[in-house]
DNA sequence: GCTAGTGCACTGGTCGGACCAGTAGGCTCT
DNA sequence: AGAGCCTACTGGTCCGACCAGTGCACTAGC
């Protein structure tokens, strides 16, 4: 016992060192989106490693969403605007390696969606209620056009529900999980036949959320979302599973 | 109009299509974690680049969490089971560099603690309400020795609870955003002088958390996991930004 | 015969140099 | 003054080399 402990050095690979003064210069803010870095032949004389050294810590910052470099760009690479590209990445591999279920996908939508309802009921703006009101017209409008425009209206009126909700995390993880699950349901969705009647049940129960959330009635709001959210999904997922949705919905 | 409509086509670097080959492989299951990858220059041979494309594409596979290589390892990379901690990485960069407030985190936690704590209350088996228990009894003991044993007390309870969820997206959000929070408070938290009414409060709001999900009433577990976590954390919150954390507390 | 120690044949990590294709901006020529 | 070329960069890729580890087979010693 006693004598000074010693921390267990584990060997730092350059190219990890030249990662972190990158990463932590962009997260002190010393590096701001739109700024460039230096050339890979300046960083390499900068750190004192070698160019590939310098590649593979480059390599690794893109691989984050940190920077992106453009083949024969004069400038070195730029740094980037945090987007949730990379969250989203992370969660879509976990789902499909890490055997996520539609279900616990859609649950977790129904969670988060009928947060931000809660939320907005209390918070929206008027101009978001109109963003909303827009969103639910495009829908009405593209019954008559296409399954793509009809969800990307669909898109639209919760991406300003979860803007409303003022939580950013709220936000994207909507955003991310949303587009997960309608890749998982595209195919299915473009083999079913009554899509019409489909469509315009959903955009009554929008039109109630939405009568919910501008009432000021959150709870509502929300309860409706969930059950919305749950109607339009639980036809693509497997009978035995839907318990664990229906217990989202008191 | 009309006419063939050809897509932009955009130089794919040679170690993109390098990793995107891996990837592939791993998602259709045809690498498993634990297999190996050939070593660095079977692979050039493979693949008919460089040993430099396959390291930046190796690098790539290693940001996102799929490979891991050991410098000397007679083997090449190994294939690495999924786990969160890109997702975590991800995320807390977001944390820091989207400016994501304290308050939206832990309204974040809110939110999803409450719906696991809903679920739960109705998939909860014994064993899980045992592990709820323990959880709890440790906490009691951890007051007299440290905060961190407390808190790591803490943590297993919540873990518990999303685990009995049933949902592991559910359970992995929770961690990753748990964590960030417990970052960002943990210097806050250490000089508090009454941790221990703290403690002392935070366990008998546990205790009624674990009887609500014991009862099997999800919406009065919610409710109060809620609560729980708003009387815990409010004080780190700036007082303006409080109302959208009472905003979930209907 | 079996164990302990020693090489050896690999591995990944790093380096330096080289070439290519692309870009942007200055330059020249008209 | 404008249109076109030219050059000096950029990043992407390749090659060859060396180093420090690791694991295994082999060997020397018991």
């Amino acid at each position: 016992m006693g004598g000074p402990r010693f921390e267990p050095v584990q060997a730092v690979r350059a190219y990890e060192r030249v990662v972190e003064q990158v990463e932590e210069a962009i997260e002190r803010g010393v590096l701001t989106p739109g700024q460039r870095l230096p050339s890979e032949r300046d960083l390499m004389v900068q750190f004192s490693v070698s160019r590939s050294t310098v590649r593979e810590a480059l390599r690794v910052l893109q691989a984050r969403g940190l920077v992106r470099s453009r083949p024969g760009d004069p400038n070195g690479a730029e740094v980037l605007a945090f987007s949730p590209a990379t969250l989203h990445k992370s969660m879509s591999t976990l789902a499909r390696v890490s055997e996520l279920s539609l279900a616990e996908l859609v649950q977790f939508r129904m969670v988060l969606d009928a947060s931000a309802n809660l939320l907005a009921a209390r918070l929206r703006t008027e101009e978001q209620l109109a963003e909303m009101d827009a969103a639910i017209a495009r829908m009405r409008e593209a019954v008559e056009e296409s399954y793509e425009s009809f969800s990307a209206a669909d898109v639209a009126f919760h991406d300003a529900v979860a803007r409303a909700s003022g939580n950013k995390l709220i936000q994207i993880c909507t955003d991310v999980v949303r587009s997960i699950v309608l890749d998982l349901v595209s195919e299915k969705i473009a083999g079913a036949s009554d899509r019409k009647a489909l469509m315009l049940e959903s955009i009554g129960h929008h039109e109630e959320v939405l009568a919910a959330v501008r009432a000021g009635d959150g709870p509502l709001a929300a309860r409706l979302a969930r059950r919305t959210m749950y109607d339009y999904y639980a036809v693509y997922v497997p009978e035995g599973e839907r318990p664990a949705l229906l217990a989202l919905l008191e």
